[in-house]
DNA sequence: GATTATTATCTCAGTAGTAAGAGTTCAATA
DNA sequence: TATTGAACTCTTACTACTGAGATAATAATC
């Protein structure tokens, strides 16, 4: 029995048929897909998010971390690139990593601008000790599909992933286009 | 002609004919998924951002304010299931747009714990100019795959993403649980 | 009516991360 | 050699958000 000022029944989408009006169909097809990705990702972001704290790390400095496990050191804008953080936050969760003496820098012998982070001894053995359980969870919070329709599913995202990164690419361009426009 | 001072070839997850030996096929196909994902739903996430930033909003404000115009006057308690904020940020946020003017708080006649947020007339205008424009931006970072295929990879995701949530759901317990272990 | 549990928002201190730009180093060209 | 521009990291200032608890109202039970 909610009685607000205003009545809320006003919809820009009032589904008659199922059908929105306010677009036309392949953007509302865009749309859904949009909604169902986005709490997708958001539901296994939790799951994992969870368990990575369970060790005191955040997805980030776990980013980071994995990184570093499975390719060995690295340069810190790889790592960068990989895990999508800006400059300056590499820089600060390599710094925490280190500070706790899960990973160290190392110089890079031909390019002295350069850095490589790579795991210490200590940092590795913590990966080695918590990874399977990680690929264990993740592997659970797939369950929803099977493996078959799991390989579909990636095959479709890497398609939608690989057309919006070169968009993404694109529109700093675009951006900084429209500044001068001001 | 990079030498650090370890060797970078050390992999946990040496391919060899396609295969990584560190876990079993089906755990690695869901790793794989999951970094595809991930990643596509950054690269969307990065376009979005860079439309709604033009506008002077971050993502949770347009979040907000879209669940608003689309569904009319809402209790916070609901926008933040929504938009998935804690309840702080909740309360930051419509904070935020009030002070603009963009959203009110209403109160709820029924029960004076709860408050309704709702768009004020300018917060409707900004949303009826600036939204199609928006929705034709998810469009076009969706055109990597055509609509029949956003629809394969909709309903796919909504599989994984419910049995996800429902694991999320009941993985605080488990924390809570464990947390007593200590 | 009093007590207890639950629901809903708000407050506030703390933090992870961003953005912009500074400082180095390298590479290419004259 | 000197210069210019690009590449890589680090510094600094800042901000959006979280998380835990406070406050207040409602609902349920005795």
């Amino acid at each position: 029995m909610n009685s607000p000022k205003r009545s809320p029944s006003k919809d820009h989408h009032p589904v008659k048929g199922g059908a929105p009006v306010t677009s036309d169909l392949p953007t509302t097809t865009a749309l859904k897909l949009w909604v169902v990705l986005a709490r997708s990702h958001a539901a296994i972001s939790e799951v994992l998010k969870a368990d990575i704290e369970r060790h005191d790390l955040t997805a980030a400095e776990f980013g980071v971390m994995e990184a570093l496990y499975h390719k060995g050191p690295q340069l810190l804008g790889e790592i960068q690139k990989k895990i999508l953080v800006s400059s300056g936050g590499m820089t600060f969760l390599v710094d925490r990593l280190a500070k706790r003496g899960l990973a160290e820098r190392q110089e890079c012998s031909s390019d002295r601008r350069a850095r490589y982070a790579a795991l210490t001894k200590k940092g590795e053995k913590l990966m080695a000790s918590i990874f399977p359980a990680h690929a264990a969870v993740i592997h659970s919070a797939m369950k929803g599909l099977k493996p078959a329709d799991q390989r579909a599913l990636t095959a479709l995202l890497k398609e939608l992933g690989t057309e919006a990164a070169r968009l993404a690419a694109e529109t700093p361009a675009c951006k900084a286009a429209l500044a001068e426009q001001d």
